[in-house]
DNA sequence: AGCTACATGTAACGAGTTACATGATTAT
DNA sequence: ATAATCATGTAACTCGTTACATGTAGCT
């Protein structure tokens, strides 16, 4: 149940609407923690009936209004209570290599094809988390604590991306032999 | 719905009882699916009743009785239909980072031992991986196919907890600076 | 006497996905 | 005109986790 734990973290710095955090979500939170815009909705609900966050209402002219969540004092409490436990690595669930080892189904040509759109899909979001690395990091000294943290879970992107990249080229490579 | 499909590959080469699909998991299935015991059972029962796969009852002296499954025809015939589609990446719910994240509400040290342990977790999953590397992949010349693809499973392993310690190697750097 | 391995399941609950539902504003 | 952005939700369903349930054989 860490869904709600990473929105109590999201909401550590600022105040976010739904709609808000499901951007967060979608730009940067998402190299550690995907969700959908209706497990956010669903999750805020929660959240807030427990008493972790609290809504303001904003009225917007123009726009459809919306609610603000901050985090209560009761948040803070239930996610350092959550930070002394120890975190296991996540469920791998890899389609991909599903699809690799029932490979020889179909003729070779199709797992490599398969392959090659991956390293694309890879090389792309690896592209945009190298932008926001230089956008937003382009001096790694003196960062604050708190900055160094959101650095390295972006590094983790990058790393992660990196690795499939070099793991298509591998693949692409020995299944290409002969 | 992958977890059927990846049961389907996975009998695609021999027979397996629900329990020798459990330890087949826990040991090198794992590296690319994760499936709890209860998740197999219930999907064995979904699969047969779906006419996937069709069991045989094996009468055992000194031992429980058994299930043995194998895939049927149109086992084969789902799981070759379900390779044309495009595997997307997984999702990412890793919990460590969103506790890097928070990281700020409590002393640095906290992070710092969680991320060590985290090491210590992914260096132990791969010995593990190493070691069946050199007992089942000695000489990399001359394997089949499918030889070759189990291999890259396990090479995608290998490299998924190399990437790890290498990411909490920085991480421990970048935090115990000052 | 207690632990591990073998062997299979049910039940309840929590988390994630997909589809449906609404409606204004702004940009092309 | 029509698509995208802003903004929030409900409902149904599937998948994953945890707890419960049972019983034998072999080892220490």
């Amino acid at each position: 149940m860490a869904l709600a734990h990473t929105i109590l973290a999201a909401l550590g710095d600022e105040a976010y609407s739904g709609y808000d955090l499901w951007k967060k979500f979608s730009q940067s939170i998402k190299c550690y923690w995907q969700a959908s815009q209706q497990q956010i909705y669903r999750e805020l609900g929660k959240l807030e009936k427990e008493g972790a966050i609290a809504s303001e209402l904003i009225f917007q002219a123009g726009r459809p209004d919306k609610k603000l969540y901050r985090i209560t004092e009761e948040g803070i409490e239930i996610l350092k209570k959550w930070l002394l436990e120890p975190a296991e690595p996540m469920a791998i669930r890899e389609e991909l290599l599903v699809k690799v080892i029932a490979a020889k189904l179909l003729p070779k040509s199709f797992i490599l094809q398969e392959i090659k759109r991956r390293r694309e899909v890879h090389s792309q979001q690896l592209s945009a988390y190298k932008e926001i690395e230089q956008e937003k990091f382009p001096a790694l000294e003196r960062l604050s604590y708190e900055d160094k943290c959101y650095y390295l879970t972006l590094r983790r992107g990058i790393r992660y991306e990196s690795e499939w990249i070099a793991w298509c080229n591998e693949a692409i490579a020995i299944l290409s032999e002969d």
